[in-house]
DNA sequence: GTCTATAACTTGATAGAC
DNA sequence: GTCTATCAAGTTATAGAC
């Protein structure tokens, strides 16, 4: 691995445990076993990293939104597709979605702008496939943007609880948790 | 209001804003129009403000649990009683929710190791709840842990949109989102 | 590419006049 | 209680030797 990639790695896993205001320079700089001032021949600045954490994600969710569009299926069967998505890219990714997910609010303009309109228009598209849903009586009739933001928030638990006493695989993990936000937790047919 | 109530509040807005850490006492000071020196006859540091708002949160859903807990109900009425609770609390005061959930980080010791043990007690009585609704066969049978987490990270996304195009009234918007947690996505009986 | 040295600035907090 | 003045420490980033 070359020092440059290291470097954006070690900022990641710092930016998730002290958030980018506290995470220092001189921190990530021990962490990579330079000075601070040497980090400046591999990057132009700070927020350049943060930049780069959020630029590859959204690309990462908006590709995997290209795909799931194409597919042939119904509104459930695409809406169960995104879940399993967020829910695997967490769990394999848990540092670079805290970044993304907590810490874009310190992008610099017109880098937060960007993004933010990324991530509108992710949500527009994830809205319209719920939509569908609930116009062919697939879903509750239950507003779009109730069900978007409920479901998204849902699994934002997962990329914090890495290490949690959760005894279940990778498989059943996200089985129960798109089964309890598809299906509910009242169990029917009593 | 006293200038010390004025300061706290100022503040719970501005580290909403701009996370604890980009928020300056020069900002603050701005906001209730004093110089920064000034602050320092109302409080002592800064993080004591930190400190209040998460203390006294911490107190308001302590206090709700104890209720729930004295209730004679199922638990899938003490799940929805809860719910509805965290629902309230985030849309009535979401500046402090948002603090009190992102920022809590930023506690100095020994408040950040107390604020945690709260969480902790807090979720292990929440998961009693549940457990015991799993056991009767109320919930489908899932891990608690998935559940709590779930359930309590569903509902995280109420405290930042408050401006958000949801046409619904607070009523309507907290009875879908509970529909929503508790029956699933998925209509049943088609 | 890495270092030392340092510029330029912001931070939380204090001292002391009024 | 509020101010001016200031401190000590920390910040990102650059200049220039090697």
């Amino acid at each position: 691995m070359n020092k440059k990639q290291e470097i954006y790695d070690e900022a990641a896993k710092l930016f998730q445990e002290k958030g980018y205001g506290a995470a220092s320079m001189r921190d990530l700089a021990e962490r990579v076993h330079l000075k601070a001032s040497s980090l400046y021949s591999h990057i132009r600045k700070k927020e350049e990293i943060l930049e780069k954490i959020c630029a590859d994600l959204a690309v990462w969710f908006t590709e995997a939104m290209e795909r799931v569009e194409e597919m042939e299926a119904t509104p459930r069967e695409k809406v169960r597709e995104l879940l399993s998505f967020h829910i695997r890219t967490a769990m394999d990714d848990p540092t670079s979605i805290t970044v993304f997910s907590d810490e874009w609010k310190h992008l610099e303009e017109p880098y937060r702008s960007q993004f933010l309109a990324s991530r509108r228009d992710y949500e527009e598209r994830f809205r319209r496939i719920i939509q569908a849903g609930v116009s062919k009586g697939e879903f509750r009739p239950i507003d779009p943007n109730i069900i978007l933001y409920t479901l998204l928030s849902g699994i934002r638990w997962l990329h914090h609880k890495q290490r949690l006493p959760i005894p279940q695989h990778r498989e059943g993990l996200e089985m129960q948790v798109i089964e309890l936000l598809l299906e509910g937790l009242s169990k029917k047919n009593q």
